[in-house]
RNA sequence: GGCUCGGUAGCUCAGCUGGUUAGAGCGUGGGAUUCAUAACCCCAAGGUCGGGAGUUCAAGUCUCCCCCGAGCCA
């Protein structure tokens, strides 16, 4: 069984923004995460391209829309290449084999018989790419998330007969676990309650976007496209555009990861077009939080946005996925602190982890001919920090299995404060004044080295780079698919190896000057 | 207007089915120590748990009303 996660496609009408980055971000953790267990994985991500508005943004900035589209899903490549995301596709919806895809899904749904031709009515908001339902009487109505004038809209519009799809929705978003988190469910499910009516998945008059088969004139709604990008990507280098190859290869999808603002276009309208067209449906959508910033919303007219290019340069890839990842409860909104920012990743990371491993390591090859310490009693696991490695290693595996990455960097941390409190009790540095102790100092330095190895290797997900550079320091291997979980067991780390002279593994942050 | 979710130490939040002196991290103050990245370790101050009423032997924890914030739908 393949695991196959997503990330949103992310619409390319402009640059990325932090948003991505936080989505994506926390996405390659779990992907990293489901890899070290030994799961088969398939990290999808891409941008979806078509719409509107990315023929009007195109057009404003004197492009032609593809043109416009190559530019900005460029610009997410290198994003993600530069903050080393794991991701195995990168689907753009206007790739030619996506087209085919969404042909052959059409004729699925229409030879169910859930196409309808039907006329369109209603005010439309170009941003969202939405019908509003009756903005009042005004004259000038205006969308209230973007608080643009919207356009009156009169056409005829082929519909999806999402009112079939009542009871099997309904019963979908009943099921346990399948929205996360599970108090963004009621959201969903009050809009379904009200009846879910029929909506429309083309357009007339809309050069940019795909055609629909037999329907001259019109194209694909952007979301009925852009969902179906999740298949396509599935699709491996040489194969043919044919969807039960897709489909073979990784689908349905364990999870979709998306922003809470677009769950219902995944928690309602996907499912009902995947059951339309007889395909099996996604295990789960969890709906992260948004972040703010200052306690302020981020934003261009504010001029407050975060660039997230900006941040990897001055920071640093562990400092910002620690950051997000382990204050941020997935799936709450979340607030980016400067002055937090800094004094989280100084203190858990370059004081608490970092340190551990420097001042014992800076110990052992002191006085054990630059190498790991004798183990001797220290292998026991029954020792404390054999016991504290072991159940953090429990809260990481099962927090991570369900996005808590809060509770798996807690945990992790918990297990390097714990060996400084070791350390600090056997005082090592004092007994090495008397005399017949070097054994039980031997042993001492031994099980926090081991525990500074776990705690590398259970960083490894959230912050592989940090991960990998500790383990340097113990001369250990990076961690591999699915020997990971045996990898942690107490005792791992081999007496007599040499250690390298120690450096700081963690720079402490200095932000002298706003982000 | 309807519905949902929040309002707990300066800050970010834990507190499951109601039950001893309400917890953690950060920040602040003090102490101890020298192996280490002025770091680690220990201790302390600090909260009428948004307001009010009620149920109960007992309520952050249940009920009702009100105030504030966020969101979904109108």
């Amino acid at each position: 069984m393949t695991y196959t996660l997503t990330t949103p496609l992310y619409y390319v009408n402009d640059r990325p923004h932090l948003g991505s980055a936080y989505t994506t971000l926390a996405c390659d953790a779990l992907a990293r995460f489901q890899r070290l267990r030994g799961e088969q994985v398939l990290f999808i991500t891409g941008c979806d391209e078509h719409g509107q508005k990315i023929q009007r943004t195109a057009e404003a900035a004197g492009l032609s829309p593809q043109a416009h589209c190559d530019a900005v899903s460029a610009q997410y490549r290198e994003l993600w290449e530069r903050w080393q995301i794991s991701n195995d596709r990168l689907i753009r919806t206007t790739d030619p084999r996506h087209r085919r895809i969404v042909e052959q899904f059409f004729a699925r749904v229409e030879a169910s018989g859930d196409i309808v031709e039907g006329r369109q009515q209603g005010w439309y908001c170009v941003a969202c790419e939405e019908f509003k339902d009756d903005p009042h009487e005004a004259q000038d109505p205006e969308c209230p998330t973007h608080r643009r004038p919207l356009e009156w809209r009169d056409e005829l519009n082929l519909f999806f007969r999402l009112s079939r799809y009542q009871e099997q929705i309904e019963a979908l978003i009943n099921t346990p676990g399948f929205i996360q988190p599970a108090s963004r469910r009621n959201e969903v499910e009050n809009f379904v309650r009200q009846g879910l009516r029929d909506f429309s998945i083309s357009r007339v008059n809309l050069p940019w976007g795909i055609p629909v088969p037999g329907h001259e004139g019109h194209t694909f709604y952007v979301w009925f496209d852009a969902l179906l990008g999740y298949i396509t990507a599935l699709l491996e280098e040489g194969d043919a555009p044919d969807l039960d190859t897709a489909l073979s290869r990784g689908w349905p999808a364990s999870v979709h990861v998306i922003g809470k603002d677009i769950l219902r276009f995944h928690a309602v309208y996907w499912p009902a077009m995947l059951l339309s067209a007889g395909l099996s449906l996604p295990a789960k959508v969890f709906g992260h939080g948004f972040l703010t910033r200052e306690g302020q919303k981020m934003g261009k007219s504010l001029g407050n946005v975060l660039d997230p290019e900006l941040l990897l340069e001055r920071c640093g890839r562990d400092a910002v996925r620690w950051y997000l990842l382990r204050d941020i409860p997935f799936g709450d909104d979340g607030d980016f602190q400067q002055q937090r920012f800094s004094d989280l990743v100084n203190n858990d990371l370059a004081n608490t982890i970092g340190n551990l491993l420097n001042r014992t390591s800076s110990m052992a090859r002191r006085w054990f001919e630059e190498s790991v310490p004798p183990a001797g009693p220290a292998s026991a696991d029954d020792h404390p920090l054999a016991q504290a490695a072991a159940a953090a290693r429990q809260t990481v595996l099962t927090s991570l299995e369900v996005l808590n990455f809060r509770s798996a960097a807690e945990a992790t941390l918990q297990l390097a404060i714990a060996a400084n409190g070791f350390l600090n009790e056997q005082a090592p540095w004092s007994r090495m004044k008397q005399e017949g102790t070097r054994e039980q100092v031997a042993a001492d330095l031994y099980a926090v080295l081991e525990a500074a190895r776990i705690v590398a290797l259970l960083l490894a997900p959230l912050l592989p780079d940090l991960s990998s550079r500790m383990l340097q320091q113990l001369s250990h291997p990076d961690p591999r698919p699915g020997s990971w979980e045996a990898d942690m067991h107490w005792g791992g780390l081999l007496s007599g190896s040499s250690l390298p002279e120690p450096s700081p593994v963690m720079a402490r942050l200095e932000l002298d000057s706003p982000l």
